[in-house]
DNA sequence: TTTGATTTTTAGACAAATCTAAAAGTTTAT
DNA sequence: ATAAACTTTTAGATTTGTCTAAAAATCAAA
């Protein structure tokens, strides 16, 4: 149906949109997939041409109906392989990504929705993203960035905004896993880095740690 | 490490050598991989380059040790993969090839290495072709052609020479599979059809058919 | 063994996706 | 309001893998 470079793009503009609401630059879209501007514009036109953005010269794109199911599509299958290679695989969260990369893109609606009924229908990916249904539908997370926290208020961590390996490894290195209830000691005004305390021990995170992490409230 | 193309072009060769011994022309190539000849030859050239074969204008083409290692890889991919689809998310055995196709070309070790573990090592694939180990080693198929087989002896049927969807539809028709126990009851002169006996019905298979299926024999 | 048929290769073109360099358009700052 | 800075697009080139048409090599058969 679509090329690779084309779902990429897609999926690219989808995850931008989510992130910074309106039209999206073509200097953005270039610095996300690491490719040059000019490139982009070329793509664009291609993907306007197939009904799957809309794009005036200069203005950015958005993506048409069309557009967000493709992305819905391809959000699903490379979370649902995540999710595959974690749980049944064993790999860690952060040994993932590249190889659910090129997974996504293997063409079967069967596959799919096989894959999906193996694992038992589930709602969220191994970094805590919720995983689209075959309508595309998918659940909304009730989080909060831990940046965005009282002192002295506590939650359970539920996702992170940044899933690249360097920060997954930190994760694992400070002894941070998804589910772990995590409480906020203080915030240190100098620099917002944010003291926090688990079930098994306190440590202090940079603001910019702070600021990927997702917390849901626990009462 | 190689592109996808150079990837069906190694693995189609290996095919062939098995097949028929000898170099490997270019049409022959052309016409399994349904490309043209001209196609086939500048491919060549590159395979050649690159030293995954060994190629002389006009003369045709043998795999390099290197290709043959390059086409041990795919195949035990492939095979895997086919597994996985068929014991895991329960597809039938016909319905594997195409999908299997496209992820025998998703690029990573550990994921192989971690698939077969997951799958307890299989020797044979549904097909039951037999699957390369790590180091591109695998059982050597002690099986015969029904063609082959004596009027009045047995076997279990262990694999099949043409996997195509058409052909294991027809066996399953049939009510043929993998594992069942078949004895040749007798061989019609005329046109070579063979009729044999399984556990719970008797059938008579063309020669064409019986020259597709391999019993190993029991004692 | 020469002619005719077939196979294979070459030459040149094309589509997809990318790039560089330059032109065009937009934004910002004085 | 206009120059400088920046973003975006265009024009033209490149790579990969394919194609067609024609040329070259090999094979086959009288």
């Amino acid at each position: 149906m679509f090329s690779q470079a084309e779902e990429n793009y897609i999926k690219c503009i989808y995850a931008l949109e989510l992130e910074v609401g309106d039209e999206i630059s073509t200097n953005l879209i270039a610095s996300k997939i690491k490719t040059r501007a000019s490139s982009v514009t070329d793509m664009l036109k291609k993907l306007s041409l197939k009904g799957l953005v809309v794009y005036k010269k200069y203005q950015g794109v958005r993506l048409t109906e069309k557009g967000k199911t493709t992305a819905l599509r391809v959000v699903r299958k490379h979370r649902l392989w995540e999710c595959f290679l974690v749980q049944k695989l064993g790999f860690n969260w952060d040994e993932v990504h590249e190889i659910a990369e090129q997974l996504e893109h293997v063409e079967s609606d069967d596959l799919i929705d096989k894959l999906d009924a193996f694992l038992r229908f589930p709602r969220l990916d191994p970094h805590g993203d919720p995983i689209p249904d075959k309508h595309g539908r998918m659940i909304i997370n009730q989080t909060v960035r831990v940046i965005d926290m009282k002192i002295g208020s506590a939650g359970v961590l539920t996702g992170v905004k940044d899933s690249s390996a360097p920060f997954l490894k930190y994760l694992n290195k400070k002894n941070l896993a998804l589910g772990d209830k995590i409480k906020i000691i203080d915030i240190e005004p100098y620099d917002q880095s944010v003291h926090i305390e688990t079930r098994t021990h306190r440590l202090v995170i940079s603001n910019s740690v702070a600021e990927n992490l997702f917390l849901k409230n626990v009462k």
